[in-house]
DNA sequence: ATACTTGCAAATGATTTGCCAGTGT
DNA sequence: ACACTGGCAAATCATTTGCAAGTAT
């Protein structure tokens, strides 16, 4: 899960469309490997190395290294939602951006650009290129943040 | 550093201030306590609970142990930058909102109110109540955005 | 045949917990 | 005195690394 510098996001849909990229950069497609990918197809949104590997029957070596020569293809990003493990999605459909309610757990994965005019006005404002594809909006979800006024974390 | 129920936070600005408040909810200012709450004190940002221990010589179970009772009074609150161990910082002055580079991984603290535009529009189109205390908004300073166009991660 | 990969064990880094001796109040 | 704390060792959780055996191409 180091940050090391990912490649560009390479447009893909299918499992087959993974595969092949796979081997394009001359890697090989392993049982494992192949199983990690089928894995992600499925989830419904990102999910942590560990249980991938339960679930699996992989160790959780595998697991990781998978993931991490993944991220490097393009193929598959991380996210920290709060404390715990990172999760791993994949990059099927181009990259999202999250919000994440830090009371509930809730997550809500976001188009695009959902996120532009926001952006914008963090880069008018402050000059950054902000993403929240890493680290999400944090805070309340709207059921959280009505039954909790203004309380303190 | 676990995700308990925080205090509001109280208004304060030196260390006997803080050390009173200690007091008074029946807790004992001892040492090893008033050491990580000087340090505090004197440190720039947020910091590591390992490199106080170290500076401090002591315990790094005393000094996260400390923390977590700070933390819990609202005297202290501590932050994800990046990958990488928590960062804890006093909470004299209010909140602190956090820009953070994970380019060159400059750190910019924000007024409590300077994100109340951002936190509005979040509000308005998602409902979300964010706060970026606890992780700060992420992504390219201008320095690095400018010299890094639009590449990926 | 060759290099990429795997599983397993062990190491790392961050943080927590158990326990008993020590000490603020 | 008594309950809150400290240090130390050991445990836990997430992740990484070393290495020899296995396998995709």
């Amino acid at each position: 899960m180091t940050s090391a510098p990912h490649a560009a996001p390479v447009p893909f849909r299918t499992l087959e469309q993974a595969a092949a990229l796979v081997r394009e950069r001359g890697l090989r497609l392993t049982s494992p490997r192949r199983l990690v990918l089928q894995a992600l197809f499925r989830a419904e949104g990102p999910v942590s190395a560990e249980s991938l590997a339960g679930r699996l029957t992989l160790d959780p070596a595998s697991v990781y290294r998978n993931l991490e020569v993944l991220e490097g293809l393009g193929l598959v990003r991380h996210v920290h939602l709060g404390h715990g493990p990172g999760l791993y999605g994949l990059l099927a459909g181009g990259e999202h951006e999250y919000l994440y309610c830090e009371h509930c757990g809730k997550v809500t994965a976001l188009a695009p650009d959902a996120l532009d005019p926001l952006r914008d006005q963090i880069r008018a404002r402050f000059g950054y290129e902000a993403r929240f594809t890493h680290f999400p909006i944090t805070g309340a979800c709207p059921d959280c943040a009505r039954s909790r006024g203004g309380e303190s974390v």
